[in-house]
DNA sequence: CGCCGATCATTCGCGTGCAAACGAGCAGCT
DNA sequence: AGCTGCTCGTTTGCACGCGAATGATCGGCG
C-alpha cells in the first residue's frame, strides 16, 4: 500500500490542497489594493485618500461629531483617526472646537473648504465605485456587496 | 414647481444618495480589516502576518525564486516584498543567495526553520480563512470567493 | 466628598502599501 | 565596442492600521 509508505510527518502533508490564492484574506487583500489604486488614480485632484473621504463625508454628513465617534463611523481605531484627522485639519478642510460639557473630547466641523471639496469627491467617488465593480455583472455587484457587508 | 426652487447647485445635491457604507471601498476595507484580525489572533504562536505567511509559503512552495518574482506571486509591490523578505530572514525563516546567471537578483530559499514553521502556519491559516467566512452560509462562501476573484 | 472604572485623545513602535528616484546589471541592436 | 531600454533591488517619504501604554477627564457608587 502506497499510503503506509508515506512518511508520517511532512510539509506537503499540511500544504496539500492549500492554496494562497484560495484564502480569502488573499482575495480581499487583492480585491482592496486594487480598489484604493481605482480609487486614487479617480481622486488625483481632490488628493483625497479613501480614509481621508470617508472621514471627511461622514463629518460634512453630521455636522459636528466627536473625533472618536468619526472613528467608529468611519470603521478607524482611535490611533488612526486622529492622524487622519490631523491631516484633514491641517489642510483646512475640518475644524476642532473644545466641547463645553466635556472637556476631553475635540469636537469637529468641516470648514466651507471641505464641504466644498466633498461635491466632486464623492463624483470621483461614485466612477472608484463602478470601476472597482465593472469586471462584475449587475447581479454580482450586488451579491458582492451584500456579502460583504455580512462578513462586516 | 418645487423642483426649480431649488437651489442650482448644493452640497446635499452630490451627497443625495450617496452612503459610504454602500461602497464598495468601505466594505472591502473593512472586511479586509476584521479577516487581519482573525488572522492575527489565530496565528499568535508564530507570530506571521498575512503577508509574512503568503511570502514565506510560495517561498517553501517553490524552492528558489527571486525576489520581485515572489513579490508578483504575492501580490506586494517591489518596495513592500523586500522589507517583508527582511523580516522574514532577520527571523531566520529564508535566506538569500547569490545568482551566478544574474548578478541583480537574489534568490531566495526556505531554510528548515521556515519549513517547520509553514505546516502549522497553515493549519491556523485555515482556521482564520473559515472564522472569517462563518458570518456566510457554505453557498454564498463561494460565491464570494469567485466574485472577489473576478474583481482582482 | 473620595474612589474607581470607563472613555477620550495622544504617543510609540511595528508592519503594510505605494510613488518616485536611484544605481547596478542584463540583453539586444548597431 | 557602445547604446538603449529593460529589469532587479534599494531607499525615502508619506499614509493607513493597530497593540500597548499614558494622562486627562467623566461618571457612578459608596
Amino acid at each position: 500500500m502506497a499510503i503506509s509508505a508515506w512518511p508520517t510527518e511532512t510539509a506537503a502533508d499540511a500544504l496539500a490542497g492549500f492554496s494562497v490564492e484560495d484564502h480569502i484574506g488573499f482575495l480581499l487583500r487583492r480585491a482592496h489594493q486594487r480598489h484604493v489604486a481605482i480609487f486614487t488614480a479617480g481622486m488625483a485632484h481632490a488628493e483625497l485618500t479613501p480614509t481621508q473621504f470617508t472621514a471627511l463625508l461622514k463629518t460634512v454628513e453630521l455636522g459636528r461629531i466627536t473625533q472618536n465617534h468619526l472613528g467608529r463611523l468611519a470603521a478607524m481605531d482611535p490611533a488612526t483617526i486622529q492622524g487622519v484627522v490631523r491631516r484633514l485639519t491641517a489642510r483646512g478642510l475640518m475644524r476642532r472646537g473644545p466641547d463645553k460639557m466635556d472637556r476631553r473630547t475635540a469636537v469637529l466641523e468641516p470648514t466651507e473648504a471641505g464641504v466644498a471639496l466633498i461635491a466632486s469627491a464623492v463624483a470621483c467617488a461614485r466612477k472608484a465605485h463602478e470601476a472597482a465593480l465593472s469586471p462584475l455583472a449587475p447581479a454580482e455587484r450586488d451579491q458582492v456587496m451584500s456579502l460583504l457587508r455580512k462578513m462586516g
